[in-house]
RNA sequence: GAGAGCAUACGAACAAUCGCGUAUAGUAAUAUAUGAGGAAAGUCCGGACACCCAAGGGCAGAACGACGGAUAACGUCCGCCGAAGGCGACUUCAGGACCAGUGCCACAGAAAAGUAAACAACCGAUGAGGUUCAGGUGCAACGGUAGUGUAAAAGACUACAGGAGAUAUCGUGAGGUAUCUGCCGGGUAAACUCCGUUCGGGUGCAAGAUUGAAUUAAAGGAUAAGGUGACCCGCCGUCUUUAAAAAAAUCGCUUGAGCAUUAAGGUAACUUAAUGUCGAGACAGAUGAUUGUUUAGAAACAGAAUCCGGCUUAUGAUAUGCUCUCUUUU
RNA sequence: CGGGAUGUAGCGCAGCUUGGUAGCGCACCGUGUUCGGGUCGCGGGGGUCGCAAGUUCGAAUCUUGUCAUCCCGA
């Protein structure tokens, strides 16, 4: 879990963020990416989505998250991609094959997908 | 040794590094403590708690249904009775009433419930009338089996077992046992229904309480009519009051019909007393990642959301206790 | 947190109220018609009635539990 000053909390902000449309994914993971700064004192937020459409137990979701969480925590720690801070938030979904999937797998296809971002 | 019945335990542990929720301390950095389950699940019952309506009763409705107890309460639990199943340990049972009324019982069968038909038989006179067995059908045929009896027959009579009632006795009670009485016109209420018991009604923590900048002009209460099985909500008219609404924050929120140990009472469910103890509380929602050691092995079902008591369902590898039946050996 | 509906042949639906025979359309198979195909005519096969118990002589139907799918309200 990551501490609260970088989670993404509102409404309004998903809603911003779904609507803006700037989409990367692979076969596991979608990334939604909101829009730029106009100032370098906001903080990019960030949020992990499993709907129960992609699973019906909560224990399979929650684990999904949990290793998504894990992965951007530490990519958020090395700074191993700084692209990430031109934006305001980030909204990571699971698709339906990220089921079963160890943390090496989550680690490697978000890692892919963040190093698309311009 | 084999098979079976009942019950119980465990639900991985430790260490290091990087992290998260909450509490406490601190100006802060940070430090310390603590952090999911036996089912947290399904939401099938019962409560606590909160608000609105009513406060007296009835109708209607729903649930339950042998008996005695336990409990805050229950559709739950314990004990016991009866019935059914099993060689047995044991298991299962919505287990009140078809002498209040109404309905249903396909096919077959004379007939499926109405004081019961046709043929044969017998009495009679041949007619009217009277008595009535057996066979076969079917889940079920107006009591069963064997005999006596008679013109032929029939609980008309006898014996055996069954049901019902009465008396005696045992038991708190459901009921058990013994004796007596020919008293014996189907089944179905998990068909409507009747009887008894219980439940004030409704809404559920998004209950409900407090704070509140800018903005908007509406919101609440009372009364009468209509509608409804009933209540609530809603709509329209009149009167009256001045605050109200959404995003937000705080409280509700976890000390409780709590847990552990010991003692006493009780067949048991459970109750009482003493001592000790505090073990999650989020709000886009906290337990994760990597590595090492132990172990036969990083196993199953599965994630708290106001809180308790149950029920039901899901569940891996094993381990343990008691009991029953059969076989073999001594 | 609360409420409701559905499950029957490969697909879409009846039948359940009032328990005894499971049916309709499309699809499938055979056959006739045609030079051949379609259309059309005739005939035929195919269903543990979601699952498990119970009530009953007898259950798709009645009752209870359970599983799955879908919808609605706050």
């Amino acid at each position: 879990m990551l501490q609260k000053k970088y989670r993404l909390k509102k409404y309004s902000a998903f809603i911003a963020t779904y609507k803006n449309n700037h989409i990367v994914a692979d076969d596991r993971i979608c990334v939604y990416i909101g829009k730029e700064k106009t100032s370098d004192d906001v903080i990019t937020k960030a949020a992990f989505v499993v709907s129960k459409k992609i699973h019906k137990r909560a224990v399979v979701r929650n684990r999904i998250k949990r290793l998504m969480r894990e992965s951007f925590r530490l990519i958020l720690k090395n700074n191993s991609f700084p692209n990430i801070n031109k934006y305001i938030s980030v909204i990571c979904v699971a698709k339906n094959s990220a089921i079963d999937a160890s943390f090496s797998d989550i680690d490697y296809s978000l890692k892919k997908n963040l190093s698309q971002i311009q």
